[in-house]
DNA sequence: CTCCGCTTCAAACGTATGTTTCAAACAGAC
DNA sequence: GTCTGTTTGAAACATACGTTTGAAGCGGAG
């Protein structure tokens, strides 16, 4: 074969694995035996582990990333100038990351599985790495959230983008587990886009909720029976 | 000392360095270091490193787990038979994380990152020994839970706790970082309280927000200027 | 065919890990 | 003081890791 595939090879083996059992656990052995290569093709191909990681990461990202810029231009051009509302928001990132072409079918779980586990994994080298390659889309994300919600302080909106990001990526980054869960107690099979359909109404309720309490809640007080 | 400190040291520095660095990315070398014990140690006191794991959560999870017990009991006595409301059972929750003692003042956060650590890092023993320990508590939870929320359907209920629980340890398990990171912008100071204050109405209003959507929200129509 | 750059391969390297060993140090009971 | 069971200590163990090496294999150009 003129132009390898022995990269993609390892790429697809790597991202299943990484997936699985995230980056520390996942050994250039076993990838490179899954992937029926010889080990050092990972050092040959791609320089290091680490460097790896980064590869898995840009194979996907940078179609999303394109895919969803243009989502947000095709969002606000149809929005006449007025900010997006946050429901679609928060609808074009997650359409953005449904609608990407996968490579298999549980190409979207391990997408997003991987994304919560770079937010998890303390791994410094990726988090710089996913810094400085896609701060724009990210900030562009930042901005409409701003924009759809005005009423927010800056401290509040800040908590409760957290709170959101916590939510997506810790679902997503176990959300085969949680799919296998909910499939043996009740039968039912459950498809990516359904989480993500559940998630949005949530995450914008969440967002658009009344204002932080600093005391108990008005109903705890001890009733006189 | 007859009765030695050595466990008590290693626990500490164990806590310490799980959760500032997930458990596989912490030697038993580094632990002991920092502890100033003896390599041998670990697996003179503990047996291995996995159950020096376990023992780490059981120091904290076993005191919370006897204080939210009598939390969710006062709180039902006080309702008088009624289910307690969401607000009051994610309060009875939160409160007794925050007031558990703690050795230090990062405890709190410790604890949290902990307990998002251990969702996330696809530890199998440490999974399989959270839930042989310690279901009671959380399926006392969860009962309360579905009480709480008897409009919604099993598999709705399903999920949305999923997205509670992800926003809560996600955000808890950096809420350091995040904290740094808003102090460093904006100068002010957040305590793990005000977090916590935060974080329950955004919990509870995305936990009764309307039904999901399956289609686009209704305002992406593209309207005619 | 011969040559050359690129790719694969088996083997080894150095290092770090969790664990074990066994002697020394220690504390309390007698 | 002497004995005994427990705890510490330095060193070694076996294993697994990421990476490097150098030879072998290969395909197209001259």
């Amino acid at each position: 074969m003129a132009q390898s595939d022995t990269v993609d090879r390892i790429l697809d083996a790597a991202e299943e694995l990484f997936a699985e059992r995230g980056f520390s656990e996942t050994s250039l052995r076993m990838i490179t035996s899954k992937a029926k290569v010889n080990l050092a093709a990972v050092n040959y191909h791609f320089g290091s582990k680490n460097a790896l990681i980064h590869a898995v990461f840009a194979r996907f990202l940078s179609p999303f990333s394109a895919t969803l810029e243009t989502a947000f231009d095709n969002l606000e051009e149809r929005c006449n100038g007025q900010p997006p509302t946050l429901y679609q928001t928060l609808w074009a990132l997650t359409e953005s990351a449904v609608r990407m072409p996968q490579r298999n079918d549980r190409g979207i779980s391990i997408f997003m599985r991987l994304l919560g586990l770079a937010y998890t994994q303390s791994q410094g080298h990726l988090r710089k790495f996913l810094e400085q390659e896609y701060s724009q889309p990210f900030g562009r994300f930042m901005r409409l959230l701003k924009e759809a919600t005005p009423e927010l302080s800056s401290v509040d909106r800040y908590w409760r983008i957290q709170f959101m990001l916590g939510a997506t990526a810790f679902t997503m980054s176990s959300s085969d587990a949680l799919r296998d869960i909910l499939q043996n107690k009740t039968g039912i099979e459950t498809s990516v886009q359904e989480i993500a359909a559940r998630l949005v109404p949530f995450l914008a309720a969440g967002m658009q909720a009344p204002d932080k309490l600093l005391m108990p809640p008005p109903e705890s007080k001890v009733s006189v029976a």
